[in-house]
DNA sequence: TTTTGTGAACTCATTCACAGCT
DNA sequence: AGCTGTGAATGAGTTCACAAAA
């Protein structure tokens, strides 16, 4: 019940998460380089190929304890083995993913997920159509079994490809099943227990974050330091609002209220900053 | 030639990227009250319902200027204008799709596009077999085509979704046809001229995060603040490497470098933190 | 009284610049 | 001479707490 764990035992190392994030791209550039047969690269190499600054891989690499050899360079084979150990890759995480519409195939067949140590255990569907086909070496099972087969299968990822109004219940079966973590394409919030890490990809919200930075982009190709971008040229215009039909009318439904994550516990995970939202 | 635009005329707003992809939440949590016949919301409910703190909203949404009514709360449907003004979706954006592999039919059929002011116009691909089909109304060409047709079209924005070996040839074409910005759904960095904003959706990375998290999480329910993560017990062992066979031979190929990215303009734009990678 | 809007404090993240090792 | 690792400086983003408005 103690509130913070910052230091269970001696000295201990923090990854912020905006690091963890870029390990995992700093991963598949070495991967590549180890490909080539690359043995040794320079944290200069290494930043441009990831598309950073060698300033900031150092830093984040840094997270990690003494990787390089100043001087020189580092390791592929030494670096790669360090920060799939420190993501936790070596796991051998077992996923599972509910939902194989067009979206969900074409999860069940991506390469890059069991060329990165995530093995596909289990897909379900609730459509009976699809339940018995076979995808990518997997038999396609009822959404029903979920929780039953997340146990029997060991998984400890589940991905949640399905359509809005099945996300919820497929959200508590794979908590229920056991597992660590959810990455959902939904975007829908999930309501789940503070244990669970949720992951949340929303299309959408990508295609509408590049069109704010558009609309500013139209100007000039010089100006505009992105970080932060300017906006309108009139801000002002306060609302008079309360024109006329409203005020004391049809709020929030008090009976049912807006319906949406009615949240409990305050959504505790939820991804951080970027694609996805933030607790 | 100016280094900085930050004041063409005069008082601006400056909008923070993290603000901008929280909007987009706002925008579709509001989309569904309005669609519950609600009128007006408190940031409470609204933030509650987003999965955000009620004062980061309201900071947030302070980025567009007074919008509520103090005591009451926001007019759903004002604050649905505004932010759909802020970013830029009443310009009805018109998207190129290429790849029209399981993803990019996922993509082509997702009804959230066309729900957020999106419309998919042009739908390309390499492979004979899928040019001349017709994917969800729109015939797929051939992607050859795509540069003359992203000019016909109007787009302004184009969508990857091809596999990475056709990647930059695409991403080439999306720039030549005048596309304002690009999502790709690739790993591969994209080498594209300053004004062309990139954001990359890396499935993998998404679900290396999930595993690092969780990796932490399995320990204790209580413990650990989230924003940064205990890592390694035991987080020295300095690397003696150097053991033996490498030190100067098949350093990076000198002739060819490595192959990824050797970006000449360092990657500008590449979306900033998150499930996408920072320049 | 209720709820917004916002300065001010704080935490997290990036960049700089250089000491230290090879 | 070259390149890593990191403290110190700066900047971005979040949380707090409260004054102002309805």
């Amino acid at each position: 019940m103690t509130e913070e764990r910052p230091s269970p035992s001696g000295v201990e190392r923090v990854i912020p998460q905006a690091t963890v994030t870029r390990l995992a791209t700093y991963l598949r550039v070495l991967s590549i380089l180890a490909d080539e047969g690359v043995l040794i690269v320079s944290s200069e190499e290494l930043a441009t190929a990831a598309g950073v600054g060698s300033a900031k891989l150092r830093k984040d690499l840094s997270f990690l304890g003494p990787n390089g050899v100043r001087g020189v360079g580092y390791d592929v084979a030494r670096l790669r083995a360090k920060i799939d150990s420190a993501l936790g890759l070596d796991r051998g995480h077992r996923v599972v993913l509910a939902g194989v519409g067009n979206l969900g195939q074409a999860l069940a067949g991506y390469g890059g997920f069991a060329r990165r140590g995530f093995t596909m255990v289990g897909l379900f569907d609730s459509d009976p159509a699809r339940v018995g086909t076979e995808i990518d070496g997997l038999t396609v099972r009822h959404v029903d079994e979920l929780v039953v087969a997340c146990r029997e299968l060991e998984a400890t990822i589940g991905v949640i490809a399905t359509p809005d109004e099945a996300v919820h219940g497929v959200a508590q079966q794979l908590v229920d099943g056991g597992v660590e973590c959810i990455l959902s394409f939904s975007p829908m919030v999930l309501d789940v227990p503070d244990h669970v890490e949720v992951r949340r990809v929303d299309l959408a919200v990508e295609m509408q974050v590049l069109s704010f930075n558009s609309s500013r982009n139209v100007s000039g190709p010089a100006g505009i330091a992105d970080p932060a971008i300017v906006v309108a040229p009139r801000p002002v215009s306060p609302p008079p609002l309360t024109s006329s039909p409203l005020t004391s009318t049809a709020r929030l439904g008090r009976s049912h209220g807006p319906r949406i994550a009615g949240n409990p516990n305050p959504v505790n995970s939820s991804t951080r900053n970027g694609s996805v939202i933030a607790p």
